[in-house]
DNA sequence: GTCGTGTGAGAAAGCGTTTTCTCACTTTGT
DNA sequence: ACAAAGTGAGAAAACGCTTTCTCACACGAC
């Protein structure tokens, strides 16, 4: 009648059949106390004969804890993010932890409640909502806590925060243009509500201060392929001699409308791109970005709740400052015509 | 001294404000049975201004369900993947549920211990383990049902299964190159131990069985763009007129590969992908590739998986054919060298 | 021989819910 | 008016565990 496998036998059967008490059996599962090594081995038996493992519910409940963490993330789909994941996921993983995983996309209005309602299952959150509103995110972290933010910077000081910083790190990217003869240039704009656009803006800004000479010139994009590959028609017979896309994929898209449109790049004009994504190194032609390390920014989050989890205090904010990452799609401007 | 904000209080915490048993303010909460309308109103009252929320965990236990299920992926940071459990995400939480996810790629040879300890923590589990053994997977089963396979053809009867055929879906792709005139092909084949590698591999020798003048090599080569840009270099030099990479990540390493050593796609080489990932239409020349429809398979695995939940039969396994996608990277083969 | 002092194991009290069981208090039927 | 049937709400059991509390027993010390 021993049946090795079967649906989960609560912790009375294994006391049972070992002829002790359940808490003797609980004692023994998690290496408590002193326990006669003779009953513990019968204990032991008596588990690996029923297949007995604790119910992780009943044992949270008891606990208080899920070794289970949330992450919130604003769309699954999109490369950034899924880095990002995998990133909390691994570190994670190492710890014990698992992950319980949401996509706010398709409920961008409830995303505090989804946040609340996932929080509650779990033992803390790791928040990436760029586009929350800043008021309804100080309401929230109280009830969120332990929390950490991913690309938040204004929300600095209200919980750990690990960010990429956009406005830095456009910098070099529009400098490289500049140094290369760029005068015309256009920044193709994400999400005009989000916090990393709005960095990105700020960049800008400043480097045109620092270079009169220079033209800037913002215009809508978005954050998806589609986008970059709408906007290919009006790039291409505009007198801008290259163009900021506003992240990778963005750039991709307009790679491949510009090529499309007979437009050759990086000779009639420049294209750069944001994020690094795993892909920008094999577009054709490979894609001039700022490197964002992702995968390290899920890690560093990782790091922070599980202090906050144990009670340490966590390591310092850390702000990635995303490097430069020269490629083939960025090149001095053909030699205006004007000049004929 | 109403805190309107502040750590979780209990149930009982609203029945003494309310001046009623728990019992009482469960049956509200959960609208059961007729509670008087007076009374029902003074429980609501005072369950918001104690800001009450069931704990799901305690809620979990008692009723033994946890609207949690669990993804097994192998490889978060490969875009299929992703796409998959983007989809089952999306449509679980149409219906309320939640997403435990874990990535085994870690992990791959504890796979198993990892998914039944997934499963004990809520109510199902989507299984894709590509390269898990028949055998393991057999004996594992019993354990986590209510369970839902993706590709996974060869375990169809243990539980609902969602497949690509892989098998059927490589032969539109072989016959195009055929059809071009390409009579000297490579496949770059992926893992050989991967259930999917060798449907491909079926599929191709279906193929030579029927084109008996075609010749056509397996090469090895992997599943990741390193690997298909690392293949580049052999390839450039070889003989074949049009290769075939496992899937579209090969393939895009490859097109970069061949990029970098002047090696013309389609002209000199055609090349096709496989799974038609968002960014294959984007590539330069965009690829040509057999589209797999991953999201669908996610959200129809959680169809399944929901049906199973509820103690409903599902619905009969899901076969996706993918379909041939021409795009620019395949073409005819130049003018054979040998004619001159 | 009595008094600490350990030691090891069982009993019981939670953890926060839902749900069944009970029962007091109306209504209704006659 | 009196039993039968309904209503609505509280008490208590259950979910499966961990942990504190208790206590029986055996040991050396005085």
């Amino acid at each position: 009648m021993t049946r090795t496998t079967g649906k989960a036998s609560p912790i009375s059967a294994v006391a049972e059949r070992a002829g002790v008490s359940v808490s003797t059996v609980s004692r023994v599962m998690n290496g408590h106390a002193t326990v006669d090594r003779a009953i513990a081995d019968r204990v032991r038996a008596a588990a690996a004969a029923l297949n007995y493992a604790p119910n992780p519910l009943a044992r949270s409940l008891v606990m208080g804890r899920t070794t289970t963490v949330a992450v919130l993330v604003p769309d699954l789909g999109n490369p950034t993010f899924q880095s990002m994941l995998q990133g909390v996921s691994r570190a994670a993983a190492r710890d014990g932890y698992r992950i319980l995983v949401a996509d706010s996309a398709e409920t961008i209005s409830e995303e505090g409640i989804l946040a609340v309602e996932m929080r509650r299952r779990c033992d803390a959150i790791v928040l990436c909502a760029p586009r929350m509103p800043a008021a309804l995110l100080a309401d929230l972290l109280p009830e969120l806590m332990p929390a950490v933010l991913i690309n938040r910077p204004a929300a600095v000081g209200l919980a750990p925060t690990v960010t990429a910083d956009y406005e830095a790190g456009i910098r070099p990217l529009v400098e490289h243009l500049y140094a290369l003869g760029h005068r015309t240039l256009a920044y193709l704009q994400g999400k005009p509500e989000s916090a990393s656009n709005a960095a990105r803006l700020r960049g800008l800004a400043a480097f045109c201060e620092a270079h009169p000479d220079a033209e800037l010139l913002t215009v809508d994009g978005g954050t998806a392929f589609e986008d970059g590959h709408r906007a290919a028609a009006d790039l291409a017979g505009s007198r801008f001699t290259a163009v900021l896309a506003f992240n990778d994929l963005v750039a991709m898209g307009l790679l491949s409308g510009l090529a499309e449109l007979g437009v050759r790049v990086p000779e009639d004009l420049s294209v750069t791109g944001f994020d690094d994504i795993p892909l920008a190194r094999y577009t054709t032609p490979p894609l001039t970005t700022a490197s964002v390390p992702v995968l390290e920014l899920g890690e560093q989050a990782w790091r922070r709740l599980h202090s906050l989890i144990v009670n340490e205090t966590p390591a310092d904010d850390v702000d990635y400052r995303p490097h430069l990452e020269v490629r083939r799609s960025t090149a001095p401007p053909a030699t205006p015509r004007s000049r004929t």
